[in-house]
DNA sequence: TATAGTACTTTCCTAAAGGAAAGTGAAGTA
DNA sequence: TACTTCACTTTCCTTTAGGAAAGTACTATA
């Protein structure tokens, strides 16, 4: 009887969780949907509310999440001329995924300090 | 009266993500855990069920979950040498944010395909 | 004409991630 | 002695991410 290798299948976790990986991959994609999820509208505020980011790379992952569909740029014809960036509805469904990952990082730092 | 600039302060919520993303980051260490917490515990087991993934990068990924204590790695002592790998009991305050990223994808992917 | 404000862009560079293919070492088995 | 199995390691290379610093484009106002 030929024996057959079993490994357990457990692409049906991975594979979805892969797609999301791909959405909000990287180190900055949350940190700008949390900024501009409180209130961060503009280019500046957002840079300036998130530590490190350089504009380079603030305007990149802008424009990654304007093409998921997360955010959308508005452009407000005054003077000076401003943009105002604003989550999608769509965002919103990332809520329980923002949370897991805040609690798990309260949560491991805990453990990490406390020995 | 001196303005001040506003910009809405949310470093309480991007900083322990950020500590999140700094230990599960990148495209491998989620598929790794949830392939070992569902039995896969043998290396080439492992890399089986994750599609992809070379032995360099599995490697590496393995040493990196052990070093942060989300996983260990057993000899066993026959012929021929075994290596088993589990998952640490703090691996399971993982499942949560695992969940989160499982359910976004799916969702994700039925809107991405149902245009 | 010069200046200020806003929102970027450009250039240059380094570091980290990832992939393909082949090789290694240890030990038991034929 | 050669072969097999398992668990990696090594080498070489390409791609992607990220960072620092300076520059640009537009327009209104002084």
């Amino acid at each position: 009887m030929a024996q057959k290798k079993i490994h357990c299948d457990c692409l049906d976790t991975i594979k979805p969780v892969r797609d999301t990986l791909d959405v909000i991959n990287g180190k900055w994609k949350v940190p700008i949907i949390i900024s501009v999820g409180v209130g961060n509208d503009r280019f500046t505020d957002i840079q300036e509310s998130i530590p490190g980011i350089s504009p380079k790379v603030l305007a990149k992952e802008l424009k990654d999440l304007e093409q998921h569909k997360l955010l959308r740029r508005i452009i407000i014809d005054e003077y000076p001329v401003k943009i105002s960036y604003q989550l999608e509805e769509y965002a919103d469904t990332l809520t329980p995924l923002i949370y897991a990952l805040k609690d798990w990082g309260i949560n491991h730092r805990k453990k990490v300090t406390e020995k």
